[in-house]
DNA sequence: TTGTGTTTTACGACCTCC
DNA sequence: GGAGGTCGTAAAACACAA
């Protein structure tokens, strides 16, 4: 089942991380989100799939669409940032899944605007290195998205920022123009940061499956495997817009490798973006 | 505390497609 | 030419053992 694949996935993904920084607030770092077993347990909750809900319904409820978060550029505002550096423990917000709910009314099927969630009460039942100690911390960051070439050379993104990102990954891949703006516009990132975060999960998956392939030897896997046996688990982006697929739906885990360098899919790719 | 390994952002190079 | 794809890589952020 594809819930016990995410789980592995999850699992690996985030044990118990908390990727956070003490000093800096990056503005977009402006919350922190579910344990990673809640947030499988997305998957059976209705009000937080937004899968299960026409598209149409993502974007109206989205805060003002935001600038493009210019990670070249000057810092953005701070208001915010500034919301989150507020206590002692700065930010440590995190939602246990009653409250993630809660901020996602059933139907809306998106995200509430992010600066309606910064305001959540620490769960209580978090320890020190239990896998929910990461959801704790606060996630903080600078002022602005800076390149390497800049004074910082990345930000982290928030646990809420990447919870929503692998929600839409793991519904789909390859994301269209439509959803990455409005995910863009909704976790206040930039496009761009969108679009490099879902190439840079697509490696990694990638790369997980690699390992797989390898740590089996190739003996189960021979379905995945392509022809020449040179591995390529790329998947076929998904043609099929959100709104089409239904929870039940879930994409399996990564479906056979194909056999080419992933630039094949260019045509089918643009032909979903064109379809937008 | 520190060294080391892993993961996460971000970029550049290069590719194909329109 | 611009978009987005992969691939490889840099470096920050993080975990963890010693």
């Amino acid at each position: 089942m594809y819930v016990s694949y995410l789980l592995d996935k999850e699992t690996s993904m985030y044990p118990g991380s908390a990727r956070c920084s003490s000093n800096n607030l990056p503005v977009q770092n402006f919350v922190s989100t579910p344990s990673y077993p809640d947030y499988m347990g997305y998957h059976h909750v209705p009000a937080l799939d937004t899968h299960g809900q026409p598209a149409g319904t993502w974007g109206s409820h989205y805060g003002p669409q935001r600038e493009d978060w210019n990670a070249y550029g000057p810092g953005p505002s701070s208001t915010v940032a500034a919301a989150q550096i507020n206590s002692s423990s700065p930010g440590q917000v995190s939602y246990t899944s009653a409250d993630y709910s809660s901020l996602h009314p059933a139907g809306s099927g998106g995200l509430p605007p992010v600066d309606t969630i910064n305001t959540q009460q620490i769960s209580p039942n978090s320890q020190r290195h239990s896998s929910y100690e990461w959801m704790r911390k606060t996630v903080q960051s600078t002022s602005t998205g800076k390149t390497r070439t800049r004074e910082k050379y990345r930000v982290v993104y928030t646990d809420h920022q990447r919870l929503e990102l692998e929600k839409e990954f793991h519904y789909n891949r390859y994301i269209t123009i439509r959803r990455k703006s409005e995910l863009a516009a909704n976790l206040r990132l930039s496009e761009r940061q969108v679009k490099i975060w879902f190439q840079n999960r697509r490696a990694k998956e990638r790369k997980l499956m690699k390992k797989k392939m390898t740590h089996f030897d190739g003996s189960s896997l021979g379905s995945m495997q392509s022809d020449s046996g040179s591995v390529s688990p790329m998947p076929v982006p998904d043609q099929q817009t959100h709104s089409e697929m239904p929870n039940s739906l879930f994409p399996p885990p990564p479906p056979p490798p194909l056999p080419m360098n992933g630039l094949q899919h260019n045509g089918n790719l643009q032909q979903v973006v064109a379809s937008q």
